[in-house]
Parts: structure tokens; sequence; C-alpha cells
DNA sequence: ATAATGATTCGCT
DNA sequence: GCGAATCATTATG
């Protein structure tokens, strides 16, 4: 399976909005224990710092865990949530702009078998990789992980295989679980694959 | 130093 | 629909 591996002028544009719909159909791919296990993503969510209330970098918040959103564009930004779930986002735009993209959901692609294993799953479903927490620990996403590229095929990529989404495919709602940020509750930040059942909710 | 909490998921009711 | 799991990060003293 050949892909072209996404280059740093994709992730280094300054608007998230569309980097994160561009992501949508794209490959993302780890390289983990000499397991290769990749999908197609499905369902994303953008964060805009520093004005948007629900990012962890709102209003220019500097900490070690928020640090990785300030990189360059083109990294891997992970951290733990609820002390359980590695969460992947997409480092945008340029150094000391923190705008994110978290990955909600993939299509599994290669690797399938590992996936499994890994979720510690009886019976597959459409849970296998859909859901961010789901997404990481198909995808052995660890806080190591946390800021390293996406521009070598090492650890962590992402490819395009040639999958074009036209515009009406791509489904725009409210992002989920950030209820507290007030009127940024309401953007319609959460892009996905209409008719994909490889989301982490079918509406929103 | 301590305490609160979260860009979630799963199992049970 | 509800609550537990589980811990790095964060704010606060």
């Amino acid at each position: 399976m050949e892909g072209r591996l996404l280059s740093r002028s994709f992730y280094t544009r300054f608007d998230v909005l569309p980097i994160a719909q561009e992501l949508l159909g794209k490959i993302i791919v780890t390289h983990k224990d000499d397991f290769q296990t990749s999908g197609v993503i499905t369902e994303v969510e953008a964060y805009q710092a520093p004005e948007d209330k629900a990012s962890h970098a709102y209003n220019h918040r500097r900490t070690g865990r928020t640090e990785t959103m300030y990189l360059d564009g083109g990294r891997a930004y992970v951290y733990l949530c609820y002390g359980i779930h590695r969460m992947l986002n997409v480092v945008t735009g340029g150094k000391d702009v923190a705008h994110a993209i978290l990955i909600r959901s993939v299509e599994p692609l290669d690797g399938m078998k590992e996936m499994v294993r890994r979720r510690n799953l009886k019976n597959v479903g459409f849970n296998l990789t859909s859901g961010p927490g789901n997404v990481g620990k198909a995808l052995r996403i660890a806080m190591n992980d946390d800021g390293v590229s996406l521009l070598t095929q090492q650890t962590i990529w992402i490819e395009d295989r040639g999958i074009h989404l036209p515009e009406e495919s791509i489904g725009k709602m409210r992002r989920i679980g950030i209820d507290y940020a007030e009127e940024w509750a309401e953007k319609k930040w959460r892009f996905l694959i209409k008719e994909n059942p490889w989301v982490s909710r079918p509406n929103g």
C-alpha cells in the first residue's frame, strides 16, 4: 500500500479549519513493536487557541503540557484524558501558533488483527477504532509520542492514498465534551465523513 | 505539599 | 441514563 507522506507545508498553514477537513480521508499510520497499523481518518475536531475556550492553550495558556501545541506544525500532541485515554492530536500552524486537531475516529486499514489484540475485544465492532480513546489504544499511542514529528515514516505519520472526498460528504457538527466552553462549544468544528460508520457517534 | 479535574469509555440498570 | 475507572496535569497553599 503506497501513500504519499503529507509534507510540512500541509501542516504549517495558519488556518486549522481547512486542515482539519482535509485530514478526513487521509491515512494515519503508526509503527510500533514491529507492527504497522493504520486507518482512514473519519472524524476530527479542530482546536484554535488562543481564542478557543475549549482548547488547552486557551488565552495563550503555556504549561508543560501545552508547550507541545506551540511547536511548529507537523507533530503529534498526546495527552492523557481521565487518567486512562491517550489522545492523539495533530499540531498545525507555525511555531507559537497553538492550533491542534484531535483524531476522534478512524476506519481500520493495515494491522487490524493487531489492533483487535491491543483493544482486548471479544467481539469486534465499529468501536474498535471509533472514539479518541479507542483510536489511541488501537494505534498504541503512548505519552512519549508527545511532540514527535509526523514528517518521517518512523513512528507516527499521515499519508495520502488518493481518497478524495467531495465537500458535501463532510459533516460539520458541535465538538464533544466541551460544554464548559460557552459560545465556543457551539462552533461546528467537529468534522466527519457522512455515512461512514467508523465515527464515535452517528449524530451530534 | 495536597486536591481537583478532564477534548472518555464501558458496563450495568 | 448513570457511575466507576485511573492518573498526569494543573492550580493553589
